[in-house]
This record gives structure tokens, C-alpha cells and sequence, in this order.
DNA sequence: ACATATTTTTAGACAAGCCTAAAAATATGT
DNA sequence: ACATATTTTTAGGCTTGTCTAAAAATATGT
């Protein structure tokens, strides 16, 4: 496996919510911010390996063989961000583009030994499930914080966009994982919200509210 | 800098003891399991770049530039090696290959803070010195064991062959950092050599007195 | 339903890093 | 010193993964 097979078998992991569903060449060479004819191309070399199911003009879904390679990378991405937060004081809008990295190390030892280390996480540091060994990983009960109604009080339980920015502006206003939130409004015009913060009231665009998940309480 | 220029500038670094003497053409081939022709396109590249000074013909070496690019990389190197033996319960025999992928990994905040998350650690596993963030090391009076007189006793303070199949052989035979071996026979004949460990004699081919150093006590 | 817009694929090109084979430079032995 | 051997470089080619431009297929609006 290449490193450019690996990041394509993840994008259409990501896109296709675990690979299950087809998704089109754009949205691929978009997630990967290259070109449609470059994402056919190696879709192509995909499927001849047996990774992908593919039928020119139709989209694009993982195999079996396909999600087991995915499932890999992402269980060590998401082992990496774990040991970069609490071992070596990463903060959690950090922890991106190293673990972009480190998730193509091979070696199974390493992988299973990091586990351990770490007392085998269930959760990376924004909230994403860890796959085990096995591939398998628990499903958390969680809700889209634009999605619930006025009154709601949750738990934050993780994040849609594990960017930077995103990351800074939600630790600038006090939201972490654990952070219990209020829905104290909503506006019908732009979806914007209201939430209350440890006594704090703070407002949000529809794009902010997209991007949180809580658990209901 | 890309993961071939690394490697190349590592090569030409410990081949050249320091990267300070010119290197061969072959030498980097035979080491990087390469060939000449392919050495000399990739080291006229890094001339270009200013990382080594190379004259057709004539042998390379690192400039400033390109030792500060090598140091870093075995800093790394050596500092990930410290964490698979450490922290994740590797041998010395296995961590070799792991470390040749983490050492490319770019993040400075990563490496200090592994660094810190070690307690700066001075040596690997094999002995071998960790450049400090500046890219200072200490520089440990060590001798070979080939070459010390009978009756000699020392500790053993490094290997200078770090494979797998060698440092098997010294872990079967109760040989580690630490282990005090006293020279109780030489053999002019195939300069073979008769050690104790632990009160129990051992031959050793010259081969293997060749890579093992020792602090003589 | 059909013209137009969008998406996807094909065709051909390019850079990086490697290769083989041949030519050029340097080293070696007597 | 000079013929021969060795080392190094050059020339040209291959693969991977990318690109642009054009062609083909599919989707969309009225």
C-alpha cells in the first residue's frame, strides 16, 4: 500500500460514511484537494487490486478488503491523537496533520503496543470512535447540536470538523469534550442558536451548531 | 525535503563519519541498496540545494546545511527508538525498521516534546548518542573490543552494527548495555577472542569483537 | 423531450526517482 | 608509462502519481 492508496481509501471511507455508500469522483478530488481525472486514475488501480468496487461513471465504494485497510489507518490515526494529547501535551486543535503523518507508519507491533500504552482509548481527542484490533469500534448515542430543540441540555461528545480553526474558536468560547451546553434559543432567519455555557450565553451560527455533537441529557 | 533526500543525506552522514570526509559514489549505492547511477542523479540534485558539496568525480560530503538536515534526522531517529524500547516494550533487535519510518516524520513540537517525554534521553538502545535540539551530543570514550589487550575488562557501551540477526546473537549470548566482559584470550590465527560474561566463557569470531565498543574499567 | 450544463473519463504530458547500457574519467599493476 | 580494471557519469527509458485539455456520458431545466 502506497501512501497515495491509503489516503484515497480513507477519503472515500469518510465521504461514503464508512465506505458503504458510492460516492462520486468529485467529491473525492475535492476531500483530497486534486483533480477528478487523477481520482479516476487511481480509483482504476483500486479496483484492480480489489479495493474498491467501481463502475466508470457510477461512483465508487470500498470492498471488503478496502474497508479493513481504512479501518486500519484511521484506528492509528486516531491511537496517535490520543498519545499526542495526553502524552506528549498536544491541545486538540494540534493533533491533526502529525497524526496525518504518523497514521502510515507500519508495523502491527507498534499499532498494538501504542494501544496499550495508552490503556486501550475508546475515543480520540474530539470524540471519534477508536476501532479495536479487530476493526470494531463502539457507536456512540449523539445528536447534531443544530438539530435539537429549544430547552435541550447536552453533553459534548465530539466534533464534525476536526480542523484547526474550528477547533481554537469552540476552546476560545469554553466548549470541550464533557462540556455540558444549553439550548436557550433558536433563530427561525439564519439558524443561528443560543446556548448557555456554565452560565455563560454565547451565539452560534448554523455552521458552528453543524459541527457539535452532544449527548442529550 | 523529501523522504529519498533524507535518507540520502543520512547515508552520506554516517558513511563519512560525521558527513565531514567525501564519500564514495559506490559507498552510498552499496548502502542504500541503490545504484551509482542513480546516487549521482540524486546527488548533483542536493548540491543544487546546497545540502552536500560534490565534485564530479571526487566524493561528497554534507555542507552545514545538509549536516543540520542529518543531525535532525537522527535525533529523531535515536529519540524514537528510546520510546519503542521505553514505553512500548520493544527489544533493541526490533526497532530498528520502526525508527527508519518515524524518523521522517516533520513536526518540531512532536520531537521536543518527545524529547521531554523521554527525560532527554543521551543514548538509544544501541548506545548510540541523541543529538540535542541544538544538534549537540555527548561523545562517550568508548573502545572496540577487537582491539583491547587480553586481560582487559570493560562494559559494554554500544554496538556499531544495530541489524537484527546481531543483536539476537548478543541478547543469546546475555550480552547487553551494561554487561561487563573481561578479554580472557585472543587468537592471532583468525583474531577470534575468548570473553567472559557472568562467569561464563565465550568465542567470539572477530567479526563480532568488531562491533561491539566497551568503557574499559 | 431535447438542448444545455455538469460530471466523468480519456489522451497525452510532466516531475521524481529509479533503472540499464554505454561512455568518460580515474586508479592500478607491472 | 601504459594497458587494463574500476569507478563514475551520461543518455535514455520506465513507473507512479499528478496535471491539462478534449471527448464522452449523465443530469437538468423548461
Amino acid at each position: 500500500m502506497t501512501l497515495s492508496e491509503e489516503n484515497y481509501l480513507k477519503a472515500i471511507y469518510h465521504l461514503g460514511k464508512h465506505g458503504t455508500t458510492a460516492v462520486s469522483t468529485n467529491a473525492i478530488a475535492e476531500q483530497m484537494e486534486t483533480k477528478a481525472s487523477s481520482v479516476t486514475d487511481m480509483v482504476k488501480k483500486l479496483a484492480e487490486k480489489n479495493l474498491v468496487n467501481y463502475v466508470k461513471y457510477q461512483g465508487v465504494s470500498l470492498t471488503k478488503d478496502g474497508k479493513i485497510v481504512a479501518t486500519s489507518i484511521i484506528r492509528k490515526h486516531r491511537l496517535w491523537e490520543v498519545f499526542l494529547v495526553q502524552k506528549l501535551n498536544f491541545t486538540w486543535d494540534e493533533v491533526h496533520d502529525v497524526a496525518e503523518q504518523l497514521e502510515h507508519i507500519k508495523s502491527d507491533k507498534l499499532v498494538n503496543q501504542l494501544d496499550a500504552f495508552l490503556e486501550f482509548p475508546t475515543h480520540d481527542p474530539h470524540g471519534d470512535p477508536i476501532p479495536d484490533k479487530n476493526g470494531n469500534m463502539v457507536t456512540r448515542e449523539k445528536t447534531i447540536l443544530s438539530k435539537v430543540s429549544i430547552n435541550s441540555v447536552g453533553v459534548c461528545v465530539g466534533v464534525n470538523d476536526s480542523s484547526s480553526d474550528f477547533l481554537k474558536y469552540l476552546s476560545k468560547h469554553n466548549i470541550a469534550l464533557g462540556t455540558s451546553i444549553e439550548v436557550v434559543g433558536k433563530e427561525k432567519f439564519d439558524d443561528s442558536m443560543t446556548i448557555k455555557i456554565e452560565d455563560k450565553t454565547l451565539q452560534i451560527s448554523k455552521l458552528i451548531s453543524n459541527n457539535i455533537y452532544i449527548k442529550l441529557v
